[in-house]
DNA sequence: ATGAAAGCGCTAACAA
DNA sequence: TTGTTAGCGCTTTCAT
């Protein structure tokens, strides 16, 4: 509508009090006469009047950005999750989140972050997708920074992974509880953080109710092709297994369509259990594949929740560690084995 | 490191030059001697100085911030390309990208909206993931904007949009070129600007050879569920067709599950062409999907080089529309039809 | 080719 | 409770 931008003078001049007194008004901070505040208010709506947060943020050492680094952000979509639920968690308080994604490029990495820093964040949240232990750059030690994913014991950030170690249990058990004795556990050849922990939660589940441990790796990744592979191995030298705990829900559809060529039924003959609660794989399966959901979203809101927290003290506060207990999400991939 | 961050004037002292004269020479702005500018990014490096972009961006009036609206974007798969190539593009010119999703709601979109421009991004991308005309909202008027899977008529903005009509020709005459006649369309009952261009193009290429379109519809959404619904229709009602075109790689995968139920073998018995390209899905499934790529992450990249068009001419150019030619990419799931 | 000075639009001290 | 005055760290005139 009108050409010029509206700017604090115009709201005072029209409210007819200083700019001081409506920066007070505004932002809630000094002591205003609630009449003034209320007209300052009136009028700034009025006038459509919105701060630019380029100057208060000059000004205040507070820009209300958080820049959120991920390896890479949009190849895999459990990414999307952690970003929505720190944008979210963003939006509630006002701050606006910056992404960028380094592909896994060291270099490509630090200078992204090199922009984001000049871009004064006020915090950084580090996410993996691999939640393996990364060793983070240097430029975090200047700045509030928060970990998703992964952690690092070289700096002082607090940060959050799933518990991998429970997830192995909790899949495990779910299917001992349905009458399993001979349940396989499908992973990756590749040790890792989220592979390990799962590995040893079924060993640990097997082991208390005195089954033996069947575990079959695939070097070709957590893919449903990888899932076929390891599919294969496991109907030539177990094929008296009853149920399968799968590392991923991708590779629980590989483990499917392997079944399915060699007239298995899922859960008649085989129950899967499989991890991520992807919703493009695990609720499109056929039959709808119980697992163990990731919490992405609420890891993203968790790392806006402490950035505010060190935010708001003067002395940062200590750092929290959190290993998130994950659920499970019953479909119908689960049976008791049959006669 | 050092306590204190350093600033144009600690570069200033350290080379011995007035402020203005680091400005010029790090923008490569005004004049400056080659041996002067020489010293000045020496003495920058050294001190490891990087401006402060919001100082920077309040004087000059850019910011450097491109804000990316998305009505969901990280609910699909989709988006993330779209961001991802945004994402590159921008910082292939060092701008960065805040993305902000509304959910598909209006207000928060609003208020989303007042953020970003709160924040003096440059410029806005308006992506919708639904590819259907949308209403602008009224603050777009105000800034540079680009469209992205959307058009909207009543604003001069350049946007871009997949192809729909030559994605449904492209698929139908590449089942029509493997010897196929009795070829089915399965799609979503709702109406768009995704699924109507498929449809049309489906006609089209059925019709110039002279094969009768045979469409199938669900109500339910294109999902794995929808798609299993519509296969179910499409046996009931056509046993004969060889050949089938899914409004998309998930419908696909229900068409997939209800063929194998029935023994109907993919691609021997029947051969499918999905849409997206969706790694997950299409490259998941056995055999391998034959699909039509979506442009996501390109429509991100374009949307940045018109952006970038935009702000480099003081007077606006002339909006851009481009509708992108979809590629068909080839895996399994097409075979010439048996004897 | 270089520098001095003015301000971008706001908030934080400080005064009144 | 309100207003005055300094800047925040840079880029941009405009001199020199």
């Amino acid at each position: 509508m009108s050409g010029k931008r509206v700017g604090i003078t115009d709201v005072a001049a029209a409210a007819g009090v200083s700019i001081t007194t409506v920066s007070h008004a505004l932002s809630g901070q000094g002591k205003v006469n609630d009449r003034t505040r209320q007209r300052v208010i009136d009028v700034a709506a009025e006038l459509g009047y919105a701060p630019n947060r380029l100057a208060s943020g000059l000004r205040s050492k507070r820009t209300g950005i958080i820049g959120l680094v991920s390896d890479e952000v949009a190849t895999t979509p459990f990414a999307g999750r952690i970003v929505l639920g720190a944008q979210e968690a963003a939006s509630d308080r006002g701050w606006l989140v910056v992404v960028v994604n380094s592909g896994g490029d060291r270099l490509i990495e630090q200078r992204q972050l090199a922009s984001l820093l000049a871009q004064q964040v006020d915090a950084i949240v580090y996410a993996t997708m691999s939640h393996r232990p990364s060793s983070l750059p240097t430029a975090l030690r200047t700045i509030p920074t928060v970990l998703v994913n992964t952690h690092d014991e070289s700096i002082d950030a607090s940060w959050i992974v799933p518990d991998s170690f429970t997830i192995g249990t909790d899949a495990t058990r779910h299917l001992i509880e349905h009458g399993h004795e001979r349940i396989a556990h499908l992973t990756i050849a590749e040790s890792g953080l989220g592979r390990d922990g799962r590995v040893a939660g079924y060993r640990a589940a097997m082991e208390e109710h005195g089954h033996s441990p069947i575990i079959v790796s695939t070097p070709e990744g957590a893919t449903a092709v990888g899932g076929r592979e390891a599919a294969e191995q496991l109907f030539e030298r177990h094929p008296d297994v009853t149920a399968a705990f799968c590392f991923n829900d991708q590779m629980a559809m590989g483990l499917y369509q392997v079944a399915a060529l060699r007239g298995v039924q899922v859960p008649d003959d085989l129950s899967v259990v499989g991890v991520d609660n992807l919703d493009l794989v695990a609720a499109a399966l056929l039959p709808g594949l119980t697992t163990v959901a990731l919490p992405h979203y609420e890891m993203g809101r968790w790392a806006i929740d402490q950035v505010a927290r060190l935010l708001e003290h003067e002395d940062p506060p200590p750092a929290v560690h959190e290993r998130y207990r994950c659920e499970l999400i019953e479909r119908d991939s689960v049976a008791r084995p049959r006669g």
